[in-house]
Parts: C-alpha cells; sequence; structure tokens
DNA sequence: TCCATTATCTCATTATATAAGATATATATA
DNA sequence: TATATATATCTTATATAATGAGATAATGGA
C-alpha cells in the first residue's frame, strides 16, 4: 500500500466538516457522538484546533469556526480567486438551464470541481466541491488531455492512473486520441453516461486572455434529459459563460 | 500539566502558515526545510492535507492552497462576518491617525483579536489575527469586563486565569472594580504600558442595535506617542468608527 | 439543595506517526 | 544525448505520541 496518510488530521478536518449555519457550534460530547470518537480525543482535538485558531471558544466548552480559517480562506481565494467569480455566473446557467453546473481547474490526478451550482430539481446528481473527476471518462477530463500538448497529456494520464485503475472501462488508445481531436476541434466535450451510467455532461473550456485554458465549465444531469436540442442549447450557453467569465479575468 | 494537544495538527497549521501571497505553492523538501521535519514527514503531511482538501496538488509534488479552505473560509465569515465587514473601517482610522488599529470579539480567555489594521510606521506594535489579550492588563480587556454583569465578569476572570498568572502584576480587587466602573462610565478605556511596557492603547467598544457589546476597537502603539491630545483624537475618531460599525451591522 | 450531564484532567497501553533508507522520477549539466 | 544531482515517493522497523478508561471538577437544571 502506498503511504498511509496521518489520521489525526483527516479527524480533524472530519471535526470541521461538522460545522455548519445551523451547527455553528460544538462540543466535545456533540463531536464524539457524530464520529464516534472517544470524548476525551474529541475534546482534545477540539483544544488543539483551538490552538491553531482553527476554532474559537466562547462559552465553555462550546466552539465555533476560527479567524484561523477566515484568514486562510482568504489566501485560498487571493492565490485562485477564480471560483469566487466564476459562482454567480454558473448560478445563472443553472437557473437557465435547471440543471447543474460546475467549473473545473485541472489538478494532477483529474479536474478538480471548484465551484458548483446545484439544480432545484427534486432527483439531481450532487458533486462537492474538492472532488476530483477522471481524464478518460469524463466529459470536462476530455476538454483538458484535448487541449495538451502529446507530452503533457502523457504525464498528466499518468499521474491520473490511480483514477483511472476505479474504472473497469479499457481505452482504445488510437480511437481516444482521436476522440481528442474532434474534442478540439468542436470546442467542446460530451459525455453520455461514460463515467456513471446515467449521467451526462457538456462541458466547454474557459481561455485567459493569453490562450491559456484556465478553467473548464460543464453542464451534467440525468441521461434521459441529454438529447440533442439540449446538449445544444447547453453548449451555447456555456460558451456565453465562458465569454463572460474570460471577459470578467484579467 | 495540562492535556496535552494533538501534534499532528499543529505541524499541519504550521504548514499551512507557510502559504502566503508570495510562496502559494510549497513542496515537501521546501516544507521540510522550513520546519526542520524529515522529508518523508512533510511529505505525507502535505498528502494528507490534499486528502482533506486543504490543499490541492498542481504539478507532481507542488502544492497549493485548497477548495476546502475557501469553503472553511466562507462558513467561518458566515458564522462571523464581522472581521470582513470591519476591516475597511480599521484601515481609514489606522491611515487617518497613522497608528495601528485592531477589533477584538470576546473570547473565553480575553478579547480575540480577529482584525488588524497595521500603520505604515517603521516602528509599530505588531499583532496578529487570533492574539488573546489579557482581560485585567489591556485596555479592551478592561472594557469588556465593564460591560459585563458582575457574574459574568467573575466567570470569565476565573477563565481567563491562565492568561492572568503569565503576567506578575497583582490587581487589588476593590480599585480594579472601581477601575471597571469609570470605564464603563466614560464608554472608553486606556491602558498606558499595563499589558507590556511602553505600549499604549485606547479603546471604544462596539454596540449592536440589540445594545449588546458586539466587539472592541482600540488604536494602540508606542506609549511615547499617547499623549492626553492624541488619546482625545484616537478616542473620538473610534468612537466614530464603531458607530459606522453598528449602523452597518443589521 | 442535590442530581445528571458535561467538561476537563491523568496516565498506562498500544496503535500510529515517524524517519532512515531504497527507489523512482525529474531537472540540470556537459 | 548521456550522466549527475536533486527531489518525489515508497517501505518498514521502531519509538513516540495519540488514545481511551477512568477520576475529578464544573455546570445547569429540578
Amino acid at each position: 500500500m502506498s503511504t498511509p496518510l496521518n489520521g489525526s488530521l483527516i479527524k480533524a478536518f472530519e471535526i470541521l466538516r461538522l460545522f455548519d449555519e445551523d451547527q455553528p457550534e460544538l462540543s466535545a460530547v456533540t463531536v464524539a457522538r457524530k464520529l464516534g470518537l472517544n470524548t476525551s480525543t474529541a475534546h482534545r482535538f477540539l483544544l488543539t484546533l483551538e490552538h491553531v485558531g482553527a476554532l474559537t471558544s466562547l462559552r465553555r466548552g462550546h466552539f465555533g469556526l476560527g479567524p484561523r480559517l477566515e484568514e486562510l480562506g482568504r489566501l485560498a481565494e487571493l492565490t485562485n480567486p477564480l471560483p469566487v467569480m466564476v459562482k454567480p455566473v454558473l448560478d445563472a446557467v443553472s437557473r437557465e438551464l435547471n440543471e447543474s453546473v460546475m467549473a473545473c481547474r485541472l489538478n494532477r490526478l483529474g479536474p478538480l470541481c471548484v465551484s458548483v451550482s446545484e439544480s432545484e430539481r427534486p432527483i439531481s446528481v450532487v458533486v462537492k466541491t474538492g472532488t476530483v473527476l477522471p481524464f478518460q471518462h469524463s466529459a470536462q477530463g476530455r476538454l483538458w488531455l484535448a487541449h495538451m500538448t502529446p507530452e503533457t497529456r502523457a504525464s498528466y494520464l499518468q499521474d491520473g492512473a490511480v483514477l483511472r485503475a476505479h474504472s473497469s472501462k479499457k481505452v482504445d488508445p488510437e480511437s481516444f486520441a482521436h476522440d481528442l481531436e474532434i474534442v478540439r476541434g468542436s470546442g467542446f466535450a460530451l459525455n453520455l453516461g461514460d463515467n456513471e451510467p446515467d449521467i451526462a455532461a457538456v462541458s466547454v473550456p474557459v481561455w485567459s486572455t493569453e490562450g491559456d485554458m484556465i478553467l473548464s465549465l460543464s453542464v451534467f444531469g440525468m441521461l434521459s434529459r441529454f438529447d440533442s436540442a439540449f446538449v445544444e442549447r447547453a453548449k451555447s450557453r456555456l460558451l456565453a459563460a465562458s465569454s463572460e467569465i474570460s471577459s470578467k479575468w484579467k
């Protein structure tokens, strides 16, 4: 197996995940119950998180998210402000098409979701920020690959092998290269159940003024909804969104 | 000794602290060198931080701040949006008075700095966000105490005992209570070298429309600059800032 | 006031993080 | 292009540091 990860750290971020708008403060017992930890352990983690500033205690034993997280969040946005700027654009597309929309940046292992706008439909595909998509079996993955030099592509595909291994699908190298040609030529990528059955996606790139691909956008949802008319509509709406983002991005 | 904190977590946040605008991505060796860690350890931490979404790797072995931090930061701001709103107000005061300015919320152990605006002076007192001030020997601490019920005050002073212990200064309970009366009556607090020698501060409260004290503001700097004329000027400028914040805060 | 609940602390046990070293990969230099 | 050097990644025995049972203190109702 690969190097084991640090369990304490993972636990800590599981604790942080427990916080939300409805639960802005937590105590040791609550955390222990929700995560099945020993009370002592939960308590120690809360104290440590407070020590580093990720949490802050107001009442005795009750902790809320702390100033360090605000700082780190601001810095994260500063070093990569795209997602923040992009969100309202995605919201508009999502409202208009009544399907979920997301934006991905390029991660070593595949497109990394940095912003999502979920549709209001009762049944919808849930994708969380931070999700990494496979390179070969997703519209956005192929889109990124299509716009790389062959060398870069080979390197990313090698790194992405871990994810690729999860899929049982085999890919014929030659026809795959041909597919990428078409994606590059047409300026958009389509996925009709390649990654997950019954899930489809239409994806377009976002270009910087320097001509680099800085983001990919996609509309995704139940395969049954993606007839050719809808695909066409989604594609042109996404392209509009893409230009909007490009123009805002100086 | 008190319960030991979780060292892994502390290390992880030390790693996160290494990131800034000038160093938006780091590798294992860099981290190892800067923190004196073993390369393997640094590497494992980076991988784990990536696993939880706090970091994201673009190039092989190079990590930048990740989307999870943006999310947590947004949530932290959502559960406590004051600091974000307050910053520009502090900046204005700081520019005008040419001294550093900060805002604190109430933490169990003392006023907790949530926002700072540092003066441009070559020599200035540095206070970082997340710093906890002592209750008894700081202007803001006394200000918070002054506006509590005696019961609440006793409870906070007990919890803050750890910090208090750091100071060698002894406080006469009776005259201290009298001081607080004056602070409450006059609507501001003054510190002329009580906490650290040569460091002075003027502090005023910020009130919510419901009449609760939600924040304390203070101008602080080298004692020598804090003559009575300056104190008066700082006080009235801070009061104006306080009303501004109150009015924006619905 | 007492009682139940929760927060905090202590410490022996052992699971888990650690770091030396091996290997793979990238980058620099000739 | 080949070789060298630096860096990233993996493996694994060992020691350290996290763990959780249990004791104690503090809290907040009845």
